[in-house]
Parts: C-alpha cells; structure tokens; sequence
DNA sequence: TCTGGGGTCCTAGGACCC
DNA sequence: TCTGGGGTCCTAGGACCC
C-alpha cells in the first residue's frame, strides 16, 4: 500500500531543538548542559532546554511553578535579534547545499534534495547528515532532521529521534514511522479533530493512514485528505522556497497585567495596537480596507467587531472616529478585560488607492506628510496613548516629546 | 499545557443576481 | 407578483500552525 520505490522525491526537515534556548547556550558556553528557560521578560517559559524538559519543566509555566520541580534552573531573556540572526545562518548553511528551501518558521526548514545524489557522490541519507552536522558545528547547536518522500512524512521524521536526531524514513519505512505515533503528532491534525477520530477508534497516525479515501473525504474536509495522501507517500504539498513578502491580515495583540475595566486605557491600547499594525502595512506598502478590534475578557471571552472603511488607507488617524464607534460597541464596563488586540485585513497595493470623490485630498495629502514627518521622528502615536504605562510601551519606542496632537478639523 | 502573539486556510451560509 | 433553480461573491467563525 506504500511506496516501495525507495526515494522518488527526497525532502528534508531540519528542526532547531529547543532553538530559543540552545542559541542562548551557543553564546554562553557558562550556560551548556545546564536547564535553561527563556521568557524570563515574561516570566513564563518560551524554551525549555532539554536538561530542564528531563526535570519536567513545560512551556507557557509560570517561574515559580518551574522551581518545584527544578530548583537550578536558569531564566534568560529572549533576545529575539540573536534568534533571527542564527536563524539566517542557518538556513543560509541548508542554501549553500542546496537551492530548494523553504523557511517554514524561525526554527525549522524544508530541503528538497532530490537530484544531488550526483554532485555529491553522496547518498540521500549522507547529503542529509552532512547538511546537520555543518550547522551543528558552525552553529554550535543542534538541529533533528527527517529525511522522507513528502513534506509531511519528512516533519514527522524529524521528531522521531530528538535531540540531534537523524531519521531517513523511505517507501517500505512508512509503517514503521507511523505505528504507534498520536493522530495528534500529525502536522495539519489538532486535538478537535484527533477528538474526532476516536469516536471511530482512530488513534494511531497509521490508523489514520489506512483509512479508506472515501471515508477520509467524506468524514473531512479536504486539508485532511491531502495529509492523508502526504502521509501516504503522494507528494501533494510543495516547498514554498520565495521569502514572504505579502501578507492577508496583519495584527498586533497585547495581553496586559493587571487586567482593567477602565474605557479610556483599553481604547489607548486599542489605538496603539492600531498604530503599530497600520506601521507594519505601510512598511510593506499597504492599505487597509478592513480593521477589526477585539477585547478579551478576563473569562477569556471574545469581543470583537469588524470595521469596513470606505476608503482604503494606510493612515489610522483618519479613521479614528470610526473605530471609537465600534470599540464602543464591544465595550462594557461589566468586564474586566485582560487583551486587546487589532487585526487589518482587505490589503490592498498602495497604488491602488482609491481616492473618494467625497474625500479631501489635500486632507489626505496632510496626513501623509504629518505620518512621514513623525514616523522619521519614531513617536507616531495619537494622544491617548499617553495612558499606557511607560513600562508597556514597545521598547524601540522613545516617549512622546512634545508633539501636539491635532485633530482632523485642525489639520485640514 | 488554565491560556502569548502572529499568522493561514477552509467551509457554511447569507446576499445578490439571472 | 410569485415561485424555482442555479451561480457567484463575501464574510464569520473554526481549526490549525509556530
């Protein structure tokens, strides 16, 4: 039922173990073997190294919760700039090997190496180990990698053998790599549809895999039969080796402590949210036809309502009263909200602005020339934000120096 | 995993049209 | 004016990923 023909794709995966925390330890040898946590900014655990993750030690604990059951443990900041640095490196080591790369997140990739046997005078399984022990070596690190015929099959390998692990799995290995592995260790299969799966005592990811086509189509939806068809062995998904450079929606959430009821700061940090996300689309060129702000509250209920513009725009301080209007609508004072949080979808390109007949173009006009003169002096930020703590604000933010405020009726 | 922040894709169902 | 069938577009919400 599977492939037997051995490699008729070669897909890699490489998989940073415990990244945030081994590049910690990569540049602070005082910190080798030694259980190390980041997040300290936080105070939660980000990445746990795997001498803390032996001593029990989970992501998202609390610091106190961590001392119970691992007294020595050593909390780091994250420095996100040295993360995406070593990342770059990284995947610039896989690129020296191979042009057919995908950078699937910060900390994992994917390698199409079908075809280099030659070049290299190297099996598929050599080429892979000499790939992981370049970057373990140059990178001070380790990496897990699987090496299958599907992107799928090749992400399951990697996690097979960690840390530092090396799993080729081809055509006649699949049911080994299956056997006893969670539906939930499945890429693409949650624990919603796991919890699916059981009411037909589907538990196993070679369960899954041997389930007939049509009762997959018709049981699910059509992401799950693809998995099906990675899974066994048919290459469906393919390597998105461009770098991203577009975007559908853009958002910038914070979750803040202590936990409020006060209008007046929520909308603060709504419109700094709205502030830092519009940043964002003008920085890859867009405007936004759609804003939609959401309140979290303390029972981790959702408020959120969708603000269609008229007019696409990359400047926020123009749509102002629009959003007020619509904060207003999910706002209570009943609740005691602890996120908030503004997503910005219908982008659109910048120079396909569409200018209203009803608007003010020389209003328009203004507003860009104010954005652009404040944004070079990095304090675009309306008036209300001043009600957020100085603590919280985003740290490449210097305060507000005096720059006045004005109004839509001022400016125009 | 008692819960952070940033994304993507898919589907059902309503609105609208002929 | 009513009824019916069929198509397309859009949006809200769910599920999933790191």
């Amino acid at each position: 039922m599977f492939l037997h023909y051995s490699w008729p794709e070669a897909i890699l995966h490489i998989d940073g173990d415990a990244f945030f925390a081994s590049v910690m330890q990569s540049v602070n040898p005082t910190l080798k073997d030694k259980p190390v946590v980041t997040g300290k900014e936080r105070g939660i655990a980000t990445a746990i190294s795997y001498v803390a993750k032996k001593q029990g030690v989970k992501r998202g604990m609390t610091f106190s919760e961590i001392k119970k059951c691992c007294p020595d443990c050593l909390y780091i900041e994250s420095d996100y700039d040295l993360f995406s640095l070593v990342s770059k490196r990284m995947f610039d080591i896989i690129r020296s090997y191979c042009p057919y790369v995908e950078e699937y997140s910060i900390d994992e990739g994917f390698a199409d190496i079908k075809g280099l046997r030659r070049m290299y005078h190297r099996s598929y399984e050599e080429i892979a180990l000499m790939i992981k022990e370049t970057i373990e070596t140059k990178l001070n690190l380790t990496v897990s990698v699987g090496l299958s015929v599907t992107k799928s099959l090749a992400k399951l390998a990697s996690s097979f053998r960690k840390p530092s692990g090396f799993t080729p799995v081809r055509g006649k290995h699949i049911e080994y790599l299956l056997k006893n592995r969670p539906v939930q260790d499945i890429w693409g299969l949650g624990p919603n549809t796991a919890a699916y799966l059981r009411q037909f005592n589907i538990k196993t990811a070679l369960d899954f895999t041997l389930l007939t086509q049509e009762f997959v189509s018709s049981h699910l939806s059509k992401p799950y039969l693809e998995i099906w068809q990675e899974l066994r062995g048919k290459k469906v998904y393919e390597l998105q080796t461009q770098n991203k450079t577009t975007y559908k929606s853009i958002s910038n959430t914070e979750t803040f402590a202590p936990p409020t009821k006060s209008k007046e700061l929520l909308w603060a940090y709504l419109l700094e949210h709205v502030e830092n996300a519009f940043e964002k689309a003008r920085t890859y060129h867009y405007v936004v036809g759609s804003v939609s702000l959401f309140l979290k509250t303390q029972q981790f209920e959702y408020r959120q309502i969708d603000i269609p513009l008229s007019v696409k725009t990359g400047y926020p301080r123009l749509i102002r009263d629009e959003l007020y209007k619509g904060f207003e609508k999910i706002y209570s004072p009943l609740y005691v909200y602890r996120t908030t949080g503004c997503i910005i979808t219908n982008l659109g390109d910048t120079s396909s602005t569409q200018v209203s007949l009803f608007e003010n173009q020389e209003k328009q006009n203004k507003t860009k020339k104010l954005y652009e003169v404040i944004s070079a002096k990095e304090a675009i930020r309306f008036g209300s934000s001043l009600l957020i703590p100085k603590k919280k604000m985003v740290a490449k933010e210097k305060p507000i120096t005096g720059i006045p405020f004005l109004s839509l009726q001022q400016m125009s």
